[in-house]
DNA sequence: GGGTTTCTTGTATAGCATTCAAGAGCAAAG
DNA sequence: CTTTGCTCTTGAATGCTATACAAGAAACCC
């Protein structure tokens, strides 16, 4: 009942634990290899278990849902992306958003679901929110480092993320993706 | 077999290819009405035909797949629009991209659908990149229109689609909806 | 009338996400 | 050692989906 220190204690509870972590770990990079090379629609639960050697059901003693095992393995990508972000906190802008995209592109397929889902599922909505808030803040705030002040930071931020978002969603060569790039960052910033 | 103009001659024909005509239209509008409001993966055929009084089924007499449906009722919508355009054409840019954000906006479940089927079904992509070919050219020609470079005009045309479609998948106010728009006119013109 | 074409349907299939109740395996408690 | 309880897995079922196929009805042509 009682929170209390474990100390040398029994060790068996803690073994469950890693073994969860451990499964769990198993169970959504398996996951993230199908979204991402079937696509979420295209992959099913089935598809996922049968990869897993286990029965369909048992992915719901781990995840509610479909949706919240694409939730699981979103927040899996995103960490992964996160360990490679200090690299480039004090690069220019438009290498950030250079950096941005090649991490993204991986996750291409994900995006898209993740915005088609958004009005069907509140687990993927709130998710979805929660990651534009952090990603425009950490905008806004390179904007500010860089003399933009806070209003037209924030607009620029928001601008930022569309041209990300469709540069994911859109195919199209370097150079065009060089010439948006060079274009918004030079007309973004103070000369 | 040979193809021959109609005179006077048999309108039995002609009745039926009207008959047919009248069927697809009620089809697409109660298609459209649906998917509007209840989104594309929450329209099932079978909800549809139920709403006309048919056997699920024959919904396949008329389009081969839902996805074609889909295009019909995109087509659809997009024949609506286009009888407004003219009240635009020599509107400045500004002003164009607000009308086309107003009349797209409310269609904005099937942009999103669009964009997360264009990988699975290849009838929905070949509509896509009809459709954003016919977009660019159309911005491209403003802007060309109103001085600006060829090379430019091609980059700032795809920069000004990614931020109407990302306004489209993002809620936002008002507020920022101009402030965007206003910036992205000025800085893309010459002054 | 017969034959052909256009449209509609009953019936069926394979797949989907998900649920539920029953179990297996193991840890701790008596 | 046995009983209790927890964690994890499963078989089986449900109701849904898009879609296929073949049989029928109705309108047309000759």
């Amino acid at each position: 009942m009682t929170g209390q220190t474990v100390g040398e204690g029994p060790l068996a509870k803690n073994k469950r634990d890693i073994d969860l972590k451990v499964k769990q770990d198993e169970l959504e990079s398996t996951a993230a290899r199908l979204f991402l090379s079937l696509g979420y629609d295209g992959t099913s639960m089935s598809h996922i278990a049968r990869e897993l050697g286990v029965a369909p059901n048992t992915l719901y003693w781990y995840y509610a849902s479909k949706d919240e095992l694409l939730v699981a393995v979103l927040n899996r990508q995103m960490s992964h992306t996160l360990v490679r972000l200090p690299a480039i906190v004090d690069k220019p802008l438009k290498e950030k958003m250079a950096w941005a995209l090649r991490e993204f592109e991986q996750s291409r397929e994900l995006v898209t679901t993740v915005h088609a889902r958004l009005e069907q599922s509140a687990v993927i909505r709130e998710w979805h929110d929660q990651f534009h808030r952090f990603v425009e803040a950490a905008v806004i705030h390179t904007l500010q480092a860089d003399g933009v002040a806070q209003e037209r930071a924030t607009m620029l931020a928001t601008v930022g993320t569309f041209l990300v978002e469709g540069l994911l969603a859109h195919p199209h060569s370097e150079r065009q993706r060089e010439a948006i790039l060079q274009w918004f960052t030079e007309s973004a910033l103070p000369a």
